[in-house]
DNA sequence: ATCGACCCTGTACCATACTACAGAGTCAAG
DNA sequence: CTTGACTCTGTAGTATGGTACAGGGTCGAT
């Protein structure tokens, strides 16, 4: 028994994105091409939900679409050797590890503003700021 | 002896982004307007360089301009109360939190990528999905 | 005073990532 | 066997975030 296909539209239910964005990704090489009916209509399998989700969350993390399409392309087959994933996945980790680095400064940072808010009800121009920039300026020059 | 103020290009340079961008973020308030000279020229102050370079690592989190308009802006102050500051920035706080935890578990399917690809030259279609997605399938069905 | 490098405003254009038709065919319930 | 909901392709339009002029003024060194 072969699992029954879903539809576009279902597909787009299902995942939460709209029939035209299923079909631009299948376009851009995000979604591999479906199988078709005779009449031409998309048979998706299960496995494409997991996959736009999955494009939806690391869209909402800042990679572009072609940076999603590498993340989801990152396999061994026929044309890419072992070395080359491991090389481009670890690009992929750096990248990452930066990313999350940087959120948790802007974290620590708006717990500080959080905390210290009311103690000086109206103190700095821009709290995040003086919180999360690289070079830690000590004291501020007034005015 | 008040500091002295940073024309566009200056600032631009300094930042690492366009003129046109320096620009562009000041309509789009993101940047003060700066004060000019009897000419007409911006004349910037230091600060607005950790502002550019935010703008560019929040970018980067997948913050849309507008999400650190709202970053920048929170700060108490006549039209602001602290508890008002406080709701708006636990909201980002758990925003945050949600990304990095998001950013955790691509890592860690990219890391165990690196370690088992080798074991099993050319093994699954998309290993990053497999290790990815919420709710966890635990024998795939073949073909 | 004039040259080049800079700045001004305004408008138009670009890439990315969708979103919305138009015009046509398909499917299935009654 | 019709009706309405769905699907198809193709093209065009939108929002976001810039980027690139055009046509002009300004500044500082020679």
């Amino acid at each position: 028994m072969t699992i029954k296909p879903l539809t576009i539209g279902q597909v787009a239910h299902r995942s939460g994105v709209g029939i035209e964005t299923v079909r631009f990704y299948e376009r851009e090489g995000l979604l591999a091409k479906p199988e078709r009916t005779v009449s031409g209509y998309r048979q998706f399998d299960e496995e494409v939900i997991d996959r736009l989700l999955f494009i939806q969350r690391a869209k909402e993390l800042g990679f572009t679409l072609n940076e999603i399409k590498e993340l989801l392309f990152l396999r061994v087959d026929a044309d890419t050797s072992c070395d080359d994933v491991k090389a481009r996945a670890e690009i992929k980790i750096a990248d990452i590890e930066e990313k999350i680095r940087t959120l948790q400064r802007m974290k620590k940072a708006l717990v500080r503003l959080t905390q210290e808010c009311c103690e000086n009800g109206g103190g700095s121009e821009c709290p995040i700021l003086d919180a999360l920039d690289g070079h830690p300026r000590s004291s501020r020059k007034e005015q």
